[in-house]
DNA sequence: ACACAAAATGAGAATCATTTGCAATAAGGA
DNA sequence: TCCTTATTGCAAATGATTCTCATTTTGTGT
């Protein structure tokens, strides 16, 4: 309650795919404006600022990350502004709004591939992985309880390989 | 950052199972302060109260709901004791904290044979299914990354038959 | 280039779930 | 029963995210 609107749930991976998707490489002026007007939203300067760090910046960023890039070249910029921006964009697929536990969400641009995240509870590292066989098990089980299924949320959480090493663990990436 | 202490992430499906599991049948007193003790806690009215409205309440259950419950017959426990308790139930894993999207924490007690969640994105209805197909990728995928897996968190979404019939969705349950 | 309606912004207040600090109270072993 | 220590309830604190609304920018038609 007291939440949104149409879906009680985001933040899934959404089983279909956007229609056009943010190119790390090619990523000039030109394109970022397409994009935003695919959305069907007028473009602006900090719109093309925040998907400048979503871009050239590291994946998996916090919206305060993101407010905290934006700044610099904004500084007159608001939380408000990357919030509503996120949310639009993750309502166009374009980026994918992930979640561990209570942790503030995570966001990242959608790739042409699907994949889902293994995290060490360590040192906070995450790695993508893929396996189209998780995939299909996961329709089959929503099939056989009567559901169609528009998305999932799947998060290995481990200890990687350089935290299995030091005994304490906690290595460094934590922030 | 400003997080509990030891991990960064919490309520995943742990891997290892606690020493004592609730059990919804034979739940006397007795068995109650027994628990509580395993986990090296006092026993207190509360805490007792507690354990019976998640004994015999309904499954997946919010801190709330919990509190509204427990607040009938104590009334004046505290938001807080609950929470805590809560906590206290998880780091022990004698309950699951389940987390869909940014929506606030349920609870169900940990039951023998772990198991996942197929959620309606309509109305709410929560679907309970156990994979061990899926499970063993999960922990192959992690292994292959050099992970020692340590829990893991599965969400399906989807639309459940009775709401893909209804065209607008949203039959009830959403509370 | 110009005027305008509609959309977007920023600042801050508002919400919501959850946690914490602390003085008062209850639990359980000596 | 007494005493030490854990536990409680309350209220205030926190953190993330959203909303409100007055002000500023867009995109479009001219």
């Amino acid at each position: 309650m007291a939440y949104h609107s149409e879906e009680l749930v985001r933040g899934q991976s959404g089983e279909q795919q956007p229609e056009v998707l943010l190119d790390r490489k090619g990523s000039d002026l030109a394109q970022k404006k397409r994009v935003i007007r695919k959305m069907g939203l007028k473009v602006t300067q900090q719109r093309l600022a925040i998907l400048d760090v979503l871009i050239r910046g590291k994946a998996h960023v916090t919206a305060q990350e993101v407010f905290d890039e934006v700044s610099s070249a904004h500084p007159e910029i608001g939380f408000a502004t990357v919030y509503r921006f996120l949310r639009s964009m993750s309502d166009h697929q374009l980026v994918n709004e992930v979640r561990m536990g209570g942790l503030p969400a995570r966001y990242e641009l959608s790739t042409p591939r699907h994949h889902d995240h293994l995290t060490c509870t360590k040192c906070g590292r995450i790695v993508e992985f893929e396996n189209p066989q998780i995939e299909s098990l996961q329709v089959a089980v929503a099939r056989e309880n009567g559901f169609y299924l528009t998305g999932h949320v799947l998060e290995l959480y481990g200890v990687c390989s350089s935290c299995q090493v030091v005994g304490t663990g906690d290595s460094e990436t934590k922030k």
